[in-house]
DNA sequence: TTGTAAGCGTTATCAA
DNA sequence: TTGATAACGCTTACAA
């Protein structure tokens, strides 16, 4: 690999001349730039950007932070978030934090070690606090998924509340009393919110959610479909399913049919996201869009805007979740 | 953010003791030892991983290369990767190609001016001459799914043509003669892999295989369901869809309702790779597996094993697809 | 076992 | 407009 003092040497300049025709820092003759240029393409230089990062301090990457790898909604998100950075040259180094605190701090260790200009972070178990503190450190950050009131300008955020409200009330709204919910995990915020607008949207209507409606799930399909092996034995009497997110959904939609009971028709069932493969599956399944690749798009701009002075169009912070209105209920 | 030096200046030692204790490679005596940590401590001090890389070469990074971040298929891979590298502290860094020349070549070219220690490559559209070439630079790389003879010892791959045949086979077993294929964009290897299967098995039994038989997709639900109407619209009976992957199937099954058509009763349908949510659909997907996890699994042991010289058990690199058997067939 | 000092490939600050 | 030269934060001979 031909370094910049190759360059420079075979050129006939300086190693500085070199760096001000790289990124066009300062003038430099029309002369030399060609000089510099041709000696480049002769030797097929491509610079070190590791190099480069170390001495200006600025990597052009922004670092992220997701809990899986897999799974639609990091999908989703990850693409928002690297189609418009990329659009601007920057690159986007990406971390799984698997929902566990441990790995979601050295993720975030890693990716400030790696030099990342700033930080979006998806975090599961982090502390509101914890992310308050790191706002006020050198890198800058942005958070998505959740709203901390201390740093609301580094959020993007959804109503989960109002999501799990809306849902809830749909389901109301068609008559059924007999609810019960397939909860995400305890341990995180989101499924806790739109748990809690289950309940409120229970209670205007005058109907109090018992403990055994609920169930905890970990947002995976089989643990939908564990749920509803455990309302079934459990003997618990239900007319529809209102789910912390569409992949548990889909799991419990095929695992009622193992008993004979047919989604919709006989249980309703809600999903929460509204993933890309929820307008497929049979019947087609009614949720709540949570527009999760947009919010990747806003994070970016977020950034490019206060890390890099790029002008960007306004930025929306705040989503309000909505009823996609399809077969299952 | 303290540097070593201050480390130093605080314990009073070297530079060299400090970054001897940092990584363990030589001997320094427990007095300087626990002199270093405690100022390490004291200073919270965080090694710089880009100043690191640039002295030692060794970034501890493997870069990937996926056409997308979302879809299951490549989250799946990611997520066998970075769990097995993360075992043994090496990190990930992602790009995505978008299955389109440039953009694997740019994401390429980035990768190795991270100083990523090896590249772990799922290209859409790189010929193998540009993948052969690119092993012999100093950047050693796995490829996955591409069986490239002339760097065999570097690819990990699915017999594709074997899959797409054994679908095929399963369908006209099952007394199926009226057969279409929606099959994967026709720049895509392994989607033309897949369709040979088809043609091949069709040969064998006597079969002709035409044109309008086909439709080329694009991966995506959107496309199978485009399939769908393509074929009845152009008037072509068909008792049987075989699909080029899970999405189309998908699609395909969704949209055949709406034609009156139930998937499995009235049409079979067929998809391939086994994605997580293929057992949830209705009817559950019958589909051909494609272990892709286990094969980012196996392209990071080879890494581990080449790159860094750590011992791992054999490796496979040479995949069978096999018939997973359920309702839609 | 420890320390000195020369890199690693750029950027950035001064002078010229 | 150009060129020396000192950072950037760490690793690694080589010496002691």
């Amino acid at each position: 690999m031909p370094t910049i003092y190759e360059v420079s040497k075979l050129a006939g300049v300086s190693l500085a001349t070199v760096s001000r025709v790289m990124n066009g820092s300062a003038k430099v003759s029309d002369k030399n730039k060609k000089k510099v240029r041709d000696a480049m393409d002769a030797l097929g230089y491509r610079p070190n950007s590791v190099a480069i990062s170390l001495a200006s301090k600025r990597s052009n990457c922004i670092g992220i932070l997701v809990a899986e790898l897999d799974g639609v909604f990091f999908g989703s998100m990850m693409t928002g978030i690297e189609k418009t950075l990329r659009n601007h040259h920057k690159h986007v180094v990406i971390t799984a934090g698997h929902s566990n605190d441990f790995d979601e701090r050295e993720g975030i260790e890693f990716l400030k070690s790696r030099n990342c200009d700033a930080l979006i972070i998806h975090a599961e178990q982090l502390s509101d606090d914890y992310l308050i503190e790191l706002s006020k450190g050198k890198t800058p950050i942005v958070v998505v998924n959740r709203f901390i009131a201390a740093i609301k300008d580094k959020c993007i955020s959804l109503d989960n509340l109002k999501g799990g409200y809306l849902a809830t009330q749909f389901i109301l709204n068609k008559g059924h009393t007999k609810l019960v919910n397939i909860s995400g995990p305890k341990s995180k915020n989101d499924a806790n919110d739109r748990l809690l607008g289950f309940k409120q949207a229970l209670r205007e209507q005058g109907l109090v959610c018992e403990e055994h409606q609920i169930y905890e799930g970990n947002y995976l399909q089989e643990s939908g479909a564990a749920a509803i092996d455990h309302f079934i034995s459990a003997g618990i009497a239900f007319t529809a399913v209102v789910c912390g997110n569409d992949q548990m959904a889909i799991g419990a939609m095929a695992r009622l049919r193992v008993y004979q009971k047919n989604p919709s028709e006989d249980v309703a069932v809600i999903g929460f996201d509204d993933v890309s493969f929820a307008a497929c599956t049979f019947p087609t399944l009614t949720t709540i869009k949570y527009p999760i690749k947009e919010m990747g798009n806003q994070a970016a701009k977020l950034i490019l805007k206060e890390v890099y002075n790029i002008v960007v169009d306004d930025i929306r912070q705040r989503y309000e979740p909505s009823l996609v209105e399809r077969d299952s209920v």
